[in-house]
DNA sequence: TTAGAAACCGCAATTATATTGCGCAACTTT
DNA sequence: AAAGTTGCGCAATATAATTGCGGTTTCTAA
């Protein structure tokens, strides 16, 4: 059984964070600014992914061009906050493709939701049949973003961190 | 001066579906699966990333592995919605890395940032030496993730829509 | 400290992809 | 129907991704 790194170096940390800024980088170019050759650098990128420090890659789509000019946030009370209540939701909520956020919160409300919807009419059918009439849901308070003035993917990486341990 | 095509077809929308699930797909591989050769292929994509639907690709990384436990929405109200002040704010919270989103509201407060941090600790001093010490900032709420239960990337993308026009 | 193991690196060879240059066919536009 | 446009796929070429290895540095533990 191979050791597995726990640490990461300053190399690790600049492919992460170049892999976070442009995830279709070639490998040679990821190499070629990290320092190291082509081999190494791949077999980094794997182990990467293996110790699940990169869960994925994904394509920023333009909601607006794709037809969807709504973007809201929706911050939703549960009647029940029972262990199974809220599975209960979490399960409804996989399934509706407009919500593309789903975080359990602390205090205030239970669930702040992301949504995208083509305009404020599919929004209020969104809320209408699927939100409101879902069981168990008790309020919903709509967040409407007007605009996304910084949006940067994940976590900050800070290449020159003093490496530990 | 090319002509460029604005209707979005069938294999279109699978090539944006795939890269947005799996942005570092081949092109080889999102061809055979959108069903045309590799060339015309790679040649709609970089027309895709032109025309703008596609933004850009990033990783994913997971927060907690690169020492962020925490992850906060926070709601702030500002005292001057005046668009001097507005982009005021906009451009300080540009600087700081700790935001990863920063989205303009309507109505309720006037921005919802989304934050991560080494731990409560860290978010405090955050709140406390930049945000509140902030000009314009007039009040601050902060809504703990316990847990994000969907994540998807951007939009949902029906491949089998029929093509309008 | 020192032999052996472990973790990594880079070179060189091989395989797979990405890219380019064209000619062809379908579809429009006069 | 001639001419222009758009998009496809084949074939050739240029790049990149992978693999196999030998060598080096760093640890580990006797």
């Amino acid at each position: 059984m191979p050791t597995r790194r726990v640490k990461l170096d300053r190399i690790d940390r600049r492919i992460l964070d170049d892999l976070q800024e442009n995830g279709r980088m070639t490998n040679v170019d990821l190499a070629r600014r990290a320092g190291i050759s082509a081999p190494p650098c791949l077999r980094r990128v794997r182990a990467l992914e293996e110790a699940g420090f990169i869960r994925g890659y994904h394509a920023d789509i333009a909601p607006e061009l794709l037809g969807y000019e709504l973007t809201v946030f929706a911050l939703i009370g549960l009647s029940s906050q029972a262990k199974a209540d809220l599975q209960k939701f979490e399960q409804l909520v996989e399934s509706w493709p407009e919500v593309r956020e789903c975080h359990m919160l602390a205090g205030e409300a239970d669930f702040l939701l992301k949504v995208v919807a083509e305009n404020w009419d599919a929004y209020k059918t969104f809320v209408d049949e699927r939100l409101t009439a879902a069981p168990n849901v008790n309020h919903v308070k709509t967040m409407q973003v007007l605009q996304t003035t910084k949006h940067r993917p994940g976590v900050p990486i800070d290449v020159d961190a003093v490496d530990e341990e």
